[in-house]
DNA sequence: TTTAATGT
C-alpha cells in the first residue's frame, strides 16, 4: 500500500515541489539573516544589548528602522533600549518635527495621544534632532514612531535630558568623530509596583540611562542615570555612572561582543577623562 | 542651522 503511494507519480511530485520550497525557504531566510546581522552590525557596535539571565522579562524583539535600532518588550509594552552611531562627518540640514506615529510593529496599541493629560512627556530614546541631522528626513520620521517614545517628566525631558542630547550632538559627536549610543528607561525593581504604574499600557519607568562610546581598539565609555523627578538645571556630571551600574539595574548586557578584558575595563568604572564634560555640564537649556 | 513638548 504505501510503496504503491510512494511511485504515485503526483506524490513524487508534491515531494520535489515542497523540496524546492524547503529550499527557497531556506536560501531566503539565510539572506535575511545575513541582511539583518550587517544592519545591527552597521547600527550597533559590538552586538546589541542581550540579557544574562533568561527570565519573561528579558523577552524582547529588535525593530530595525532608519539609523536606528530598538529593542520593544509586549511585557513592558516599552522599549527597553534604542541603539544608534551618530558620526560627525554627516550634517543635514534639519526640517520640521514631523507628527507622532504609531507603530504597528508592537502590536500593542499605543498611539499618539496614549500620554493624553497623563502629566507625562512623550520623550525620544533616539533622538530626532541629532538622528535627523546624521541620517535625514526618513530616519527623523521613524523617531517619532510611538516604539521610541517614554513617558518623562517634563522637567527631565525638557531640560536636563535635552541638555544631555545638545552635548551629545553639538560636543561630543564633533570632538570625538563618532559615538554609539544605547539610551533606555529604568523600570522599578518591583516588578508587580511596576506592572501597575501605566501610561495607558505603557509602563511608566523610574529612571532613563544614557550610554555613550568611542568605538576603537580603545574604547572610552560615559554613562549616566537619570531620574524622573528632576528639577532640570542640575550639572549633567552629577549623575554619572559606570556601565556595570546600568546593566544592574536593567538587566541588560551591554556591547556582548567585546572581548572580556577590554569589556571589564570599560564597564566598570566611571572615567570621564577626555570628554571635556566639565565644561559643558551646566550649560543652559533652551527650554526653561 | 537650531535640538522639547503640551494644549487650544
Amino acid at each position: 500500500m504505501l510503496q504503491r503511494l510512494f511511485r504515485l507519480p503526483s506524490w513524487r511530485g508534491s515531494l520535489r515541489r515542497l523540496g524546492i520550497a524547503v529550499l527557497f525557504a531556506g536560501v531566503g531566510s539565510g539572506l535575511w539573516y545575513m541582511e539583518e546581522r550587517e544592519v545591527r552590525e552597521r547600527l550597533s557596535w559590538m552586538g546589541v544589548p542581550t540579557w544574562e539571565r533568561l527570565t519573561p522579562l528579558s523577552l524582547h524583539r529588535v525593530l530595525r528602522n532608519d539609523g536606528f535600532l530598538v529593542g520593544w518588550s509586549d511585557v513592558r509594552v516599552s522599549a527597553l533600549w534604542a541603539s544608534y552611531v551618530l558620526r560627525a562627518d554627516s550634517a543635514v540640514d534639519v526640517g520640521e518635527r514631523p507628527g507622532f506615529r504609531r507603530d504597528w510593529r508592537t502590536l500593542w496599541p499605543v498611539t499618539p495621544d496614549s500620554y493624553l493629560r497623563s502629566g507625562y512627556d512623550r520623550g525620544h530614546l533616539a533622538p530626532n534632532y541629532a538622528i535627523a541631522r546624521v541620517y535625514g528626513p526618513a530616519a527623523q520620521r521613524d523617531t517619532f514612531l510611538m516604539s521610541n517614545m517614554v513617558p518623562q517628566r517634563p522637567e527631565l525631558n525638557r531640560q536636563l535630558w535635552q541638555r544631555l542630547e545638545e552635548v551629545v550632538i553639538d560636543r561630543f559627536v564633533p570632538r570625538l568623530g563618532a559615538l554609539q549610543v544605547i539610551d533606555g528607561p529604568v523600570f522599578d525593581a518591583d516588578f508587580t509596583r511596576g506592572a501597575l504604574s501605566r501610561v495607558g499600557l505603557v509602563e511608566v519607568p523610574k529612571a532613563f540611562y544614557k550610554i555613550l562610546v568611542v568605538p576603537g581598539d580603545r574604547p572610552q565609555a560615559l554613562a549616566f542615570v537619570m531620574p524622573q523627578e528632576v528639577r532640570g538645571d542640575e550639572p549633567l556630571d552629577r549623575f554619572l555612572v559606570s556601565i556595570d551600574r546600568v546593566e544592574a539595574l536593567t538587566g541588560l548586557d551591554f556591547f556582548p561582543n567585546l572581548p572580556d578584558a577590554t569589556e571589564r575595563a570599560l564597564e566598570g568604572q566611571v572615567d570621564a577623562t577626555g570628554w571635556g564634560l566639565e565644561a559643558v555640564a551646566n550649560l543652559p537649556g533652551r527650554f526653561d
